[in-house]
DNA sequence: ACGATTCGAAACGAGACGGTCCCGTTTCTT
DNA sequence: AAGAAACGGGACCGTCTCGTTTCGAATCGT
């Protein structure tokens, strides 16, 4: 009987007796859980290792969660409401690019990128981590298509373009060389994915005699795609911070 | 340095006295390496339930391979190794699709695409994981990066366009939805790949004063894309993106 | 002040794993 | 025929992890 743990919210306030929990305990578990994630990926995680790094002990950790995955999932789970960016600029390359700025700052610059991997691994074998997961990359995703209609309405884009597929152009590489190819992933890629997207459709779309009052002025912005990306830096963020024992 | 195994065949014939090594045994081990890579992930891969699915000893294991690691570096090896595919038709669109029905088909018909997000996530951590991923993805990317570099030859692609992007704006959702998202990989999606990037090229380059015209209506169904001029010989000597180490 | 409940720390049992070793048997070379 | 090495199978060891339990101290509401 080791539950019955908080269930707050609808019950008016039946004050609990006792030592209320930690809050910075709940904190510190939670951030190392994150930290531990990245650091060592899920299956090698440990729930002493948590409680080591977040100067807590395991009766802590599982007076709260009831297992190693439930943990984990409540530590994935708070990635998910992080803030999303503000947008509705209005103009569809920005918005695009802003968009896709920011999900590469997300993986390059917050623990959420140095998290997936390892999720993306478990995930195939953890329906509820899949769902959690999936949930990161919906609120993302709605977000890219509401613009790409806005897109179509506007007429920079065509209006029988597939959005999915669109998203999953601009999406796709992002996600492809930070996982798999070793390319480097900065804000260039940003511009340089939605300019090689949507400058040869701004062109096809100009030249087809349906000329947008916004689409000329920007045809010439985009006009100069991106040159050649110059050079690759290594980018290794391999880190080998805690060597338990 | 990670194993050292059989290296027999350059050596003249020192004839080691005693029973040979039993090639079904090996083989046997491998793939039932790859078979549970596939279905555990690294981590919970294990020597012993290797041996027990392979119907083999532990010790015939560890008398090949010193470690779990490097059995498992040997058995994704083994895939760097599989046939890449034939293609040189020439005509830039049909090379490209046929390049990318090759991958979607390795990640969704063959353990290549059931180990992957395994090994993703491990790669991560390991580096000898890592150079061999790498190994299997360049020699695909290259193939793909000379027949984009014969497409701008050929008139079917700018010839200012950066290579490694479009391989990127190809390679990418096919990853992407296969490991993030969960929308289907099929087919047909490498069809609709290329169309989405070398159709509105076409329409650009049409319509900026190039005097073949072709595909006038929608371009989202770029039918028949033939080059522009006689198709120039391909020339490929020898395509040799062998890498070995 | 008092009891209830938390806290960090430590220990526990059960089980899994990697890797080594030994067994009796099989298959090869000499 | 003899020896050498590999074979499948399994016992074994040290280590690790999980989840639970126990402990004294700290902290809260009443």
């Amino acid at each position: 009987m080791p539950d019955n743990a908080v269930v707050e919210g609808s019950t008016p306030s039946p004050r609990p007796p006792g030592r209320p929990r930690s809050p910075e305990a709940e904190r510190a578990i939670l951030d190392a859980t994150l930290e531990l994630l990245a650091s060592e990926g899920f299956d090698r995680l440990t729930v002493e290792g948590v409680a080591a790094s977040a100067g807590v002990g395991k009766a802590t950790i599982y007076r709260r969660w009831p297992s190693k995955l439930a943990l984990v999932l409540a530590a994935v789970g708070e990635l998910s409401a992080h803030p999303l960016p503000e947008l509705t600029t209005g103009r569809t390359r920005d918005d695009l690019v802003n968009l896709l700025r920011h999900i590469i700052e997300a993986l390059t610059g917050t623990i959420a990128g140095r998290i997936l991997p390892g999720l993306v691994a478990e995930s195939a074998r953890s329906p509820e981590l899949l769902g959690v997961l999936h949930d990161f990359w919906l609120s993302r995703r709605g977000l890219m298509l509401e613009v790409l209609r806005q897109g179509s309405a506007q007429g920079d884009l065509p209006e029988d373009v597939d959005h999915e597929l669109i998203a999953d152009l601009l999406y796709g590489p992002v996600h492809y060389r930070f996982l798999i190819s070793a390319a480097p992933v900065g804000p260039p890629l940003a511009e340089q994915l939605v300019d090689a997207v949507m400058a040869p459709w701004d062109l096809a779309l100009t030249a087809s005699g349906s000329p947008s009052p916004r689409s000329t002025g920007k045809a010439s912005r985009v006009r100069q795609t991106k040159p050649l990306g110059p050079a690759k830096k290594p980018a290794s963020p391999a880190v080998g911070p805690s060597r338990s024992r």
